[in-house]
DNA sequence: CGTACCTTTGACATTTCTCAAGTCCCGTGG
DNA sequence: CCACGGGACTTGAGAAATGTCAAAGGTACG
């Protein structure tokens, strides 16, 4: 898998700033900690599911390698993507017993997972728990107030652009980046069709702003992606 | 005002299931009933705005009557609106010191306030608040991800239809039902400009799945609608 | 070396947006 | 009570962006 290597990786140091992957010693990550402690490891394939919408929603996760995505489908297939997560990454909120999206796994990968109520306790004991759940979840809810604005008021080369930047910013802003996932998978985060991205890349490249060097990997040119 | 005395009437029953509205009384519901408790209410006319982005957030809202809208704007002016909150909604969870959105009254409303960093340490102490905190955080998250499905994967019709169908939800399924904000509101909330908007409720009607009676008032017809 | 999947490109269709008038409604003032 | 003014809403015509359908290229893997 081109490049897939990056997000395997949980002995070397990940390419992403995602913070204290797949450390298993204490680093002040006290939620990242507690889940590494708590957590039994697991491992997924590509494509392969986490867990699946209506399911009970009895773990919490964290990825310790390679990208997971959420998503939310519509009867006739119509896909969501909400988020992609990286190394480091914690999801699975749910406020109800069972989930409202699915979770699957962009590379091969592996997480950590952790009881609900066994976290939940926990963290009714801990107030730094506490507060560091309450903090994984309100930052969560900004991304997905920015992603709104994206998806309801962003033209396709403004969310392309976007994409590219926040993969270039996981990546600590690396010259060449590394895009993990298929065009489909970028099109229903961004609310486009497979055929918008690419057309959109290419006119990115086109004008300068990136360079492909193969479809899963760019360039961010001497021109800095704007905002 | 149209309507707006819906919006506003503290002391009869809110046409909202939204819950506890306005109750000063114990109800059940521990979040609300604790903001209640802590909190002193404000008052915001029309188009008031109650908070900034960017501005130090150190509260968190409820909402005792009427309708607030929670925005992000893009340097252009382009907004998005993310939710509207009616009586009983708590808003303004924030992972850090300032506001990442603005909140604007879209009808004449009084809230009340909580300091944030008041709330937290009672969350602290008591693990039945700090629970309620944690399912109100997730639920919104719920919407989030729902509403980044119509934003992303819907056509005009059926983003209105689903507008109407919550909106005729939170107003207990009642065959007639009170728009309160403006057209425009509807389209940065929708992802869509005001004149789509206009034009996808005309042709609701023409379809008869819907009869307008005044722009801020819509019968849904014998025909439900559909999700 | 061939197959299967992913990506790109092309031509055209469709939806939604933009710009520009109208129309309606409601409060104000004569 | 009626005329007026202004904001909100609706409607129309044409433009632009994005989607759809189809086919051709690439690349990895067996």
């Amino acid at each position: 898998m081109l490049n897939s290597h990056l997000y395997e990786a949980a002995d070397g140091v990940s390419p992403y700033v995602a913070g204290n992957a797949a450390a298993p010693e204490m680093s002040g990550d006290v939620l990242g900690d507690t889940l590494a402690m708590m957590g039994s490891a697991m491992s997924f394939e590509r494509n392969e599911e986490l867990f699946a919408e209506e399911e009970p929603a009895d773990y919490v996760y964290k990825v310790v390698s390679g990208v997971v995505r959420t998503c939310k489908f519509l009867e006739d297939g119509r896909r969501q993507i909400g988020e992609f997560h990286f190394p480091g990454d914690v999801f699975g909120f749910e406020p109800c017993a069972n989930h409202t999206f699915s979770a699957e796994a962009v590379t091969p990968c592996r997480v950590v997972i952790v009881k609900r109520a066994a976290l939940m306790a926990a963290a009714g004991r801990d107030a730094e728990l506490g507060s560091a759940l309450w903090i994984a979840a309100t930052r969560e809810l900004g991304r997905l107030h920015e992603h709104m604005v994206l998806l309801g008021r962003k033209s396709a080369r403004e969310r392309v652009m976007a994409f590219l930047a926040s993969a270039a910013e996981r990546q600590c802003d690396a010259a060449v980046i590394d895009i993990p996932m298929s065009r489909q998978d970028i099109a229903d985060h961004l609310g486009l069709t497979i055929e918008t991205v690419s057309r959109t890349m290419t006119q990115l490249q086109e004008t300068g702003a990136i360079s492909l060097e193969g479809s899963r990997r760019v360039r961010v040119g001497p021109v800095r992606l704007a905002a």
